[in-house]
DNA sequence: TTTGCTTTTGTTTTT
DNA sequence: CAAAAGCAAA
């Protein structure tokens, strides 16, 4: 036996040694399921298992290196880089370029972004002259991935009567002429957008029998990760090249399905017994991440979903500290929580940034966090939102690249055909989009033949198109013997774009050409590295297969010690000593969007799960009494996930602040000054503890208060003025259900509730420390 | 055609 | 509150 496979506890050694047939791994949050399957490839390459024989596809391309480390350090590098390792969309973008013949596309096809396809579909519209505010954009797109994620192909969609139906009942009667349009223009293009990349993946494999059994020869074994995040379209792939050999593994929780909203289908995960012939089930059950705590604490949330599963998690670690929940006036004060226990648990317990991530719902959260880090020079980083290679700059120079490589590329034409202005305009890109059309050619082409067509344009005009056409087939004459840094640089420079950046000398500006420099450094560091490995040569081609597919999570910044700021859904697979769920509130977690269905609900509640369970030590609970949502300041009420963790899990802590927004109009820009000179930490005296200045109480930890056994006002008064002032028989006012009377009052402190009969909606039990009542008689 | 101003619109979540 | 889109003037 090798010794790397006693590290493996019981169930976890069950799977890896299990060689050969369908499996299905239920592997519970935390349990040390990519442990497993690290270790499962080693072992079936140590049984003689050829890497080239050997397919395995992760969530995050990220994910997929750092297996193949792992695999490298037992079973040597040279053997571990024959291994096929990637996200779907990766590994069968590089199966697809090189069969791309065999369904007409070209080997360099352009792969576009979800921006990209939107304003394709956007200019769709517009030409078909239909109403915007009917067919929006995005709306219309994700229609269509919908389609394409459930293998509805145009054709298929014109001989579906019910599919017809639904859209001319949703009155969009012309969605599949847009689906239609989209498809051929794409086509055009050479460009295929991530859905295709699954979808003409299943027509290559359905329509080219020998390319089927070519590759199901090849990949003898299959391994796929995060099982229940596939959506209909993975499913097949993974179906077809499994049926052969049968030798699939697959690895996911379904508790920790959180992308229905793209087409994941979690009754992949539920009936894969049922795929298979024979399928060996084994679970992983046994947590080893978080404190028992944690564990239970996220237990009792996921209890309350019905579609689950049978699985129990459970640890042997500690029970450690309980979840904190704190309450806060706004985002900004959420934001100096956060950022000052950070600070303190840093002096206190000598950790460094890295163990801290701060989860948030939402993107556009991520401000208010990055101000208090800022201003408490906690160094941060933050995954996702706008990724570099969107940023509007990076995303310019890219695309000249883009047409380098791929002339007809028609959104990345578009996109920098004027910029930096060059006289080409709306009505000029108009004419020419009308003649391609017609002529069902790219622009490019018709470019190439200004001369010929007419096109009623000015022989100036004309003349500009030329001095483009020319100067991009300059570029790709230097691109054929160069590199691609060589290349970047050069159109960088000789396109304008970098000059055009130099007028700008605010901070914003110096800031894009700073982030030019570290693209050209990137590059730089891509080239060299190509080239060191033989048969590349670090070519642009190269570059530029990768730069679609790479997200922020694939960069390595491993040697920076930061503060990490994500949504929960790129946490997932990740995990972080410290974590705060911040925004825990109604309509942001669970989202205002996806509380109509039972099951929209339920994916909330595991997403819940998971930022929870992202936890090794201690996790926080953070919400805000309001925020700021499109500008303006709004209210909101705590997130019912809060409340369905047993109580017994949680700490509540309230800062003395909190019972200030029961005095009247108190403007949020003078509370914030007061808040901050009680928080401010002193500047720490050499050889001492740094010391919180706080009114009545000098220890550090005494800012955080503990609310929940406070049976005993004695020090730091109470929660809620209303705390000790409502007898039974007052009228209150409640902010949704209106006037009431209360019944009957139960509990002490925290837990205090009143049993409240209001004219409209009945009796209720609210929670005082939640509800937000006015006495009023 | 370009520039600068005003108006509108939009927030889930991602490969 | 932004970004994007629409509109008018140069």
């Amino acid at each position: 036996m090798h010794q790397y496979i006693d590290q493996l506890n019981e169930a976890q050694r069950e799977p890896v040694l299990q060689k050969d047939g369908p499996m299905i791994i239920i592997a519970g949050a935390g349990s040390g399921k990519t442990r497993v399957l690290t270790i499962r490839i080693a072992y079936l390459m140590h049984q003689g298992i050829d890497a080239f024989n050997i397919l395995s596809l992760t969530f995050t391309n990220k994910a997929a290196r750092e297996m193949k480390n792992r695999i490298s350090q037992i079973v040597g590098s040279g053997e571990a880089k024959n291994l096929w390792m990637g996200t779907f969309h990766s590994v069968f973008a590089r199966i697809l370029r090189a069969e791309s013949d065999h369904l007409g596309y070209p080997s360099n096809f352009t792969i576009y972004d979800s921006q990209d396809s939107a304003r394709l579909i956007s200019s769709i519209i517009k030409e078909m002259q239909l109403d915007r505010d009917i067919y929006k954009p995005k709306q219309v797109l994700s229609r269509i991935s919908s389609y394409k994620n459930s293998l509805i192909t145009v054709k298929a969609y014109f001989n579906n009567p019910e599919l017809i139906e639904a859209d001319a009942m949703a009155k969009k009667p012309r969605l599949g002429e847009i689906y239609q349009q989209y498809v051929e223009r794409c086509f055009k293009a050479g460009a295929m957008d991530f859905d295709d990349l699954l979808l003409k993946t299943n027509e290559l494999l359905t329509r080219f029998p020998e390319i089927l059994a070519k590759y199901q020869n090849r990949f003898r074994y299959i391994l796929v990760d995060e099982y229940q995040d596939t959506n209909h379209s993975q499913y097949l792939i993974v179906r077809a090249l499994s049926d052969r050999f049968q030798n699939i593994c697959v690895v996911g929780d379904d508790a920790q399905s959180i992308y229905a909203f793209r087409g994941a289908n979690i009754n992949n995960i539920l009936n894969f017994q049922k795929d298979y012939e024979g399928v060996k089930t084994f679970r992983l059950e046994q947590n080893y991440r978080s404190t028992r705590n944690i564990v239970e604490a996220a237990n009792t949330i996921i209890d309350k979903n019905k579609t689950k599963l049978d699985k129990v998690v459970w640890t042997a670690n500690d029970f450690g500290p309980k979840i904190k929940v704190h309450r806060s006036l706004t985002d900004a004060e959420e934001g100096r929580f956060v950022a000052s226990t950070i600070f303190e648990q840093k002096m206190q317990n000598q950790l460094h940034n890295g163990a801290f991530a701060i989860l948030y719902r939402t993107n556009a959260q991520s401000r208010a966090m990055e101000d208090a880090l800022r201003k408490r020079d906690i160094p941060y980083r933050i995954y996702g939102g706008l990724s570099f290679y969107q940023r509007k700059e990076i995303k310019d120079v890219l695309c000249y690249l883009r047409l380098v490589i791929n002339p007809k590329d028609e959104e990345a034409l578009i996109r920098v055909i004027n910029y930096p202005a060059r006289g080409i305009g709306d009505t000029t890109i108009e004419k020419l989009t009308i003649a391609a059309n017609h002529y069902k050619r790219s622009i490019w082409e018709v470019m190439q033949n200004v001369d010929k067509i007419d096109l009623k344009l000015n022989s100036g005009t004309k003349q500009k198109l030329a001095d483009f056409v020319t100067m991009i087939q300059s570029f790709q004459v230097i691109n054929e013997n160069q590199d691609a840094f060589y290349i970047t640089d050069h159109v960088a420079k000789k396109t304008g774009l970098v000059q055009e950046l130099k007028k700008d000398a605010t901070p914003e500006g110096m800031a894009k050409i700073q982030n030019i420099e570290e693209l050209l450094n990137g590059i730089k560091d891509f080239t060299e590295g190509q080239k060191e490995i033989d048969g590349a040569r670090g070519a642009l081609s190269e570059f530029m297969e990768d730069v679609a597919l790479a997200t922020d999570l694939d960069k390595d910044t491993s040697d920076e010690d930061r503060v990490a700021l994500m949504t929960i859904h790129l946490a997932k697979g990740l995990e972080f000593p410290h974590v705060f769920v911040v925004g825990m509130e109604e309509d942001l977690f669970p989202s205002a969007m996806s509380m109509s269905t039972r099951s929209e609900l339920e994916e909330e509640r595991r997403l819940f799960y998971v930022a929870l369970t992202r936890a090794e030590h201690q996790a926080y609970l953070t919400y805000a009494q309001s925020r700021y949502r499109w500008g303006k300041l709004t209210d909101s009420e705590p997130s019912r996930f809060i409340e369905e963790i047993e109580g017994q899990y949680l700490e509540y802590l309230t800062p003395a602040e909190s019972n200030y927004r029961y005095k009247p109009q108190i403007d949020s820009d003078i509370f914030g000054d007061v808040d901050k000179s009680k928080l401010r930490l002193a500047k720490p005296v050499a050889g001492t503890p740094p010391k919180y200045i706080t009114n009545n109480e000098p220890k550090p930890e005494a800012v955080i208060r503990k609310l929940k056994p406070m049976g005993n006002t004695s020090s730091s008064g109470s929660t809620n003025l209303f705390d000790n002032q409502l007898v039974v028989g007052n009228v209150v006012m409640h902010e949704r259900f209106g006037k009431g009377q209360i019944l009957n009052l139960e509990g002490v402190g925290a837990d205090k509730k009143a049993e409240i009969k209001f004219e409209v909606g009945g009796i209720k039990k609210l929670l005082l420390r939640f509800a937000k009542l006015e006495v009023i008689g």
